[in-house]
DNA sequence: GGGGACTCTCCACTG
DNA sequence: GAGAGTCCCC
């Protein structure tokens, strides 16, 4: 019998029993499955079995944890060494500091096979593509195959590496994917198969990973009973947090570390599973306690500590609507709050408008902008709400969407410590050649043809011959090229700006801040161990937040949060918005195909609802903004709410409009030139657009 | 061969 | 609204 173990009183007796699962008993224990509801505690009863184990004897540095993100990886190592630090005191520090297999699929793959190159012949010094880099890298091979001058239209590059993802990650035969998932490319499955097998080859000859590769390749070496046998023994206990989010892939290659289920715990909740654009699928999660014998014990955590009872009754009204259900509904002793309420607005700037509103008073009442979030389906709805928010000088910092890295000036940088680290990396390559005045395509190809067949392709480099037009440009990105070879991290960085800085001027209007940026980058290198690190994890988990032009707020400052839905996973709010709950926004008109990806948009709907802690406005406006997609181009579309907040679940919502005074409405109306306080024609005409 | 201007066609959410 | 392909002048 275990001594008393007065840090877990806090626990309700589910949790209690996820912590305690097996860690009575002498050596690793049976599969556990844990289907934790929104709200119900789950990275804290997830932190609280780690610190369990480790507080019981288990060796911190023989568990590996995987999340989703970095961010929970971090979040979940503090809140561990929080709970061992009540029991164990001081000593507990060393002991979670030594818990550094805590990362994500992608993260953990990229180490081991850094520590198992040797075996698997690979070079260690591979660089990692994001999905930019191995979309110009099909390109460069699509247009070598001669695929973008085809007849009728080739897929383009992203699709390309879409459907090359999708095969790899759900584990599933072309011809199967692009029925499934892209009907208008089915008459290139040939082609495409060509693509893809000269993709792999020139990766391979490049020495560089892309983001499949880190599980395909990990994948790969699990199937060698040696090396599985190796790795899986490295480690007593894996932890598999958000399961229900995770690929085929993920899952063999968790089935490979732990054949017989022994020491594996996997959480997640079937309700919030809304990755499958990513091949996540939730049979992954169904399927997972028949996979052993015995099966493994499902415990499940149905009530929730963070909604009111209103919120989470619209909620479960939401989701119960669902085609298909394994988990029970969420309950809560939280007291009744006001119900959620379903705000119509005439268009997005008034959406805006009121949100703003809202807001402000929000925070005259007490509530800090932290405590606010407004979540929206796609990144870009959030455009008139970011330039209302700069007007009225309310900083903000958004989740999701563009990122750091995706503008062309970081790209730049990174080509160059990515090609000083590894060569062969021709996208890195091509791209800083065609920096250059003067250089172009085929110049550019010439370079790193006569770079590839060297044993030393940068003594190769500086041997060439210049390309006629590129002058004193050239001489200027050899020169800087050999002192980065040769140069002290993360000094580096500065050597790369002196090289780069002109160019920047030379293309950019904006130069100024972009230099910001440059600096910005400096600082974040400062705080990796070495050029390698820095490349591996910028690449696999970069800074996903962006701020608005005032700058990064400072962490002690007040600031609203803007997050996609998907980007809000795990995370609460006091009060939350949800923008655009309309018909075409959600349900997406794009996704809105099979009847699976309709049952996902759902799920999206009832994850947003679940992050408000207090109080909750779901937003509808009357007319939105859609650009490029129809055939039609930019246009206003009259809307409806949402499908999945049909009439009789009105119930459980308080609707209203806004602005509240009907006066307020028809000056509005004047203002922008219509007579009608409503335009019914219009909306006739809507209902069959 | 390089590079700017032009037309054409469109599939989001992300490690 | 932007990436992608094409055209045409230097």
């Amino acid at each position: 019998m275990q001594p008393a173990a007065p840090y877990l009183d806090s626990l309700n007796p589910e949790q209690r029993r996820a912590v305690e699962h097996g860690t009575a008993g002498p050596g690793p224990f049976a599969p556990l499955l844990v289907i934790a509801g929104a709200g119900s505690g789950k990275t804290n009863t997830l932190a609280h079995r780690v610190a369990h184990l480790i507080v019981n004897g288990a060796d911190p540095r023989r568990i590996l944890l995987m999340t989703f993100s970095r961010r929970a990886a971090s979040e979940m190592t503090r809140r561990v060494e929080r709970i061992a630090r009540k029991v164990m005191g001081d000593n507990a520090g060393v002991l979670t500091d030594a818990l550094t297999w805590s990362g994500t699929f992608h993260g953990i793959g990229a180490r081991l096979l850094r520590d198992y190159s040797d075996q698997i012949g690979l070079d260690p010094q591979f660089t990692i593509h994001d999905r930019e880099d191995s979309a110009d890298l099909m390109n460069l091979i699509r247009h070598e195959k001669g695929f973008s001058k085809t007849e009728s239209r080739f897929p383009t590059k992203g699709t390309c590496l879409s459907i090359y993802s999708r095969c790899v990650n759900a584990e599933t035969a072309i011809e199967q994917v692009l029925g499934a998932s892209y009907p208008w490319c089915s008459g290139w499955a040939t082609e495409l198969k060509e693509l893809f097998a000269a993709y792999v080859e020139a990766k391979q000859k490049q020495n560089v990973l892309d983001y499949d590769d880190l599980l395909l390749y990990w994948a790969q070496t699990m199937s060698d009973p040696a090396l599985a046998d190796d790795i899986g023994g490295r480690f007593d206990h894996v932890l598999v947090d958000e399961y229900q989010d995770t690929n085929r892939l993920q899952s063999s290659i968790l089935l490979a570390l732990k054949p017989g289920g022994h020491g594996l715990t996997v959480v997640g909740d079937d309700a919030q599973s809304i990755y499958s654009f990513r091949a996540a699928t939730v049979r992954n999660i169904l399927d997972f306690p028949t996979q052993f014998s015995p099966p493994a014990s499902v415990i499940t955590l149905d009530r929730n500590y963070r909604s009111t009872q209103t919120i989470l009754a619209a909620a479960n009204g939401v989701i119960d609507l669902a085609k298909e259900r394994f988990t029970k509904n969420l309950w809560t002793e939280r007291a009744s709050g006001s119900r959620p309420q379903l705000v119509t607005v005439r268009d997005e700037a008034d959406q805006a408008r009121f949100i703003v509103e809202r807001i402000l008073e929000n925070r005259e009442s007490g509530t800090l902008l932290k405590e606010q979030a407004v979540l929206f389906r796609t990144s870009s709805h959030s455009g008139p709400l970011e330039v209302e928010l700069t007007r009225r000088n309310i900083p903000f910092v958004k989740f999701g969407g563009l990122k750091f890295l995706d503008a062309a000036h970081i790209k730049d940088m990174l080509a160059l410590l990515r090609f000083i680290e590894n060569p062969r990396d021709r996208v890195a390559g091509f791209r800083l050649l065609h920096l250059l005045p003067g250089v172009g395509p085929a110049s550019a190809q010439r370079v790193l043809d006569h770079m590839a067949e060297a044993a030393d392709p940068i003594a190769a480099l500086s041997s060439i011959l210049a390309p006629p037009r590129a002058g004193d440009d050239w001489k200027a990105f050899i020169q800087a090229v050999g002192e980065l070879r040769y140069s002290e991290w993360p000094s580096d960085l500065e050597r790369a700006r002196l090289w780069y800085e002109p160019h920047l001027d030379r293309i950019h209007e904006d130069a100024e801040t972009r230099r910001a940026d440059l600096i910005q980058l400096e600082q974040i290198a400062s705080g990796y161990s070495s050029r390698e690190k820095f490349l591996t994890e910028l690449t696999l988990d970069p800074p996903d937040a962006t701020s608005d032009q005032a700058g990064v707020p400072l962490l002690d400052e007040d600031y609203l949060i803007l997050s996609t839905i998907h980007s809000a996973k795990g995370q609460e709010w006091k009060s939350v918005f949800v923008l655009n709950v309309v018909d075409g926004c959600i349900p997406s008109d794009l996704g809105a195909g099979t009847s699976a990806e309709i049952e996902e948009e759902r799920r999206l709907l009832y994850v947003s609802m679940t992050r408000a802690k207090d109080d909750l406005h779901l937003v509808v406006p009357q007319r939105f903004f859609t650009h490029g997609q129809h055939a039609q181009g930019d246009r206003h579309v009259y809307a409806s709410r949402t499908r999945f907040i049909p009439d009789r679940l009105l119930g459980l919502f308080e609707k209203t409009t806004w602005p509240l005074a009907i006066a307020g409405t028809a000056a509005a109306a004047r203002a922008t030139g219509q007579g009608a306080r409503i335009d019914v024609g219009a909306r006739m005409r809507g209902m069959w657009r």
